[in-house]
DNA sequence: CGAAGGGTTGAGATCTGTCAAGGAACGTGG
DNA sequence: CCACGTTCCTTGACAGATCTCAACCCTTCG
């Protein structure tokens, strides 16, 4: 396969720029694209964990189900990122994934990692710094579940989305797609769906933000930032002066 | 110095065996132990981000302030833990770090752990081992605050702490210290002091939990565990599988 | 002894959840 | 093109959990 059009290769390579060495060493990972249609589950949540996997195309995401019926959502995966790599430590599933679109995935067995450990510092890093990543991403939603009403949780969720499609697409984000029905922004930021359904009413009704079907509108970037005390840091990583030692 | 002295080299010695190399290489990057007064903050939220740090003595926790006032505690760490993983791709602190009590710290600088990428393969795995352990604790939480009551929110945070006393203590947690305010815990569970005060009352009263200033006692644990919906799953990572082939 | 920090308790306010009914959009089959 | 079911969304009324404010208490420590 040509190196540039594995999907990996293009995230990483997002990250700094890899050498022809790297490129065909993270090809060589990827055995088969497999597509996969809406709704289907990559895993489930016991489920033994000895691969990992990249989404070529459609979004997906992961959940976990709690003994009193309700579904917690943990992070939404767009093309391009790597999922399962939660669970690098551990034997079994700690949380499911889905598809919520049809798309592509790719599939990594857990010991390739070790492979590139044992060959690539470069790759090493950029793993890290994707673990690490994610992470903070996590964190960050912690903290819009924890401390932030409706109001502010829905509108934070939106500019983070808003900020991640802009970061692979490179175009304003003025208006933008969001396959994601209510129920799911509910089970993702905590709320009922009745309240998520009047949330959308009320940022319509302030002129923050209008939601048409899948799409959705965010006129003034600006003002709903500054209502959803959003602070874009967390996902602007800066990995040079790192690799710059790595390198050098 | 002594390798089995050091306190990150005992930290790292629980996930896996260590080769005599690899407990000097890790030794190495130990240049010195600061100790550290109770309140002191070992770094700030936007501080540069060149360093991390392991504990060796004494609690600390990780926190972000919010524009509305409110502060959400992100994590406690107990001696051995590692602190500012995950800063690890960003050039700034997202997240400023305080001693609970008086303690020792040791530093490290970001760069040398691309060392310890070049030059072992055990310690590489163990450090993504340890960074995708603290994802899971950290998403465990997050499901914690998104999704049960307070009742349920103290109770399996206590669990956590508990069993995460058992792994380093090994010895029994029916009864065990928690040098934590109601004020920290309010900021830690994101309810307010006044409730953390309430559900203790009810906790006590049903004869679930008793705590006297910094001493907590769960006479049944599976009483409580069943009452928190808590899973120690998530605390038990197992990386036998992974390290046998990285290693053969 | 007084001050400060931490914990407890009560009353009222607020946010969000639940339940229930109804409406809009879409796909399917006739 | 229409009828129908399904899914998703909206709206209202009410209930419950948690917050805020305020007063008070206890312990510790100088």
């Amino acid at each position: 396969m040509n190196p540039d059009e594995s999907c990996i290769v293009r995230h990483f390579d997002q990250y700094f720029r890899l050498s022809d060495d790297d490129k065909m060493l993270l090809v060589r990972l990827e055995d088969s694209v497999s597509p996969v249609k809406a709704g289907t589950s990559l895993w489930g949540e016991r489920d033994k964990a000895y691969e990992f996997c990249t989404l070529k195309r459609g979004w997906a995401f992961s959940y976990r189900d709690l003994e009193n019926g309700s579904r917690q959502i943990l992070e939404i995966y767009l093309p391009g990122d790597i999922v399962g790599l939660r669970e690098f430590a551990f034997s079994q599933r700690l949380a499911g994934v889905q598809m919520i679109e049809d798309g592509e995935v790719c599939f990594f067995p857990h010991r390739h990692l070790i492979d590139i450990f044992r060959r690539s510092l470069t790759l090493t890093s950029i793993m890290f710094a994707i673990s690490s990543r994610q992470q903070v991403m996590i964190t960050e939603r912690l903290v819009n579940l924890a401390r932030r009403n409706a109001r502010q949780k829905l509108a934070h969720f939106l500019l983070e989305m808003c900020q991640r499609i802009k970061q692979t697409q490179s175009d304003g984000c003025e208006s933008f797609r969001l396959p994601l029905s209510q129920e799911l922004l509910a089970d993702l930021l905590g709320l009922s769906p009745v309240h998520i359904s009047r949330t959308f009413t009320a940022l319509n009704e302030d002129g923050l933000v209008f939601r048409d079907r899948h799409n959705v509108t965010i006129p003034d970037l600006e003002a709903l930032k500054h209502e959803a005390g959003f602070d874009d840091r967390y996902l602007i990583e800066n990995m040079r002066p790192l690799f710059h030692e790595a390198n050098v």
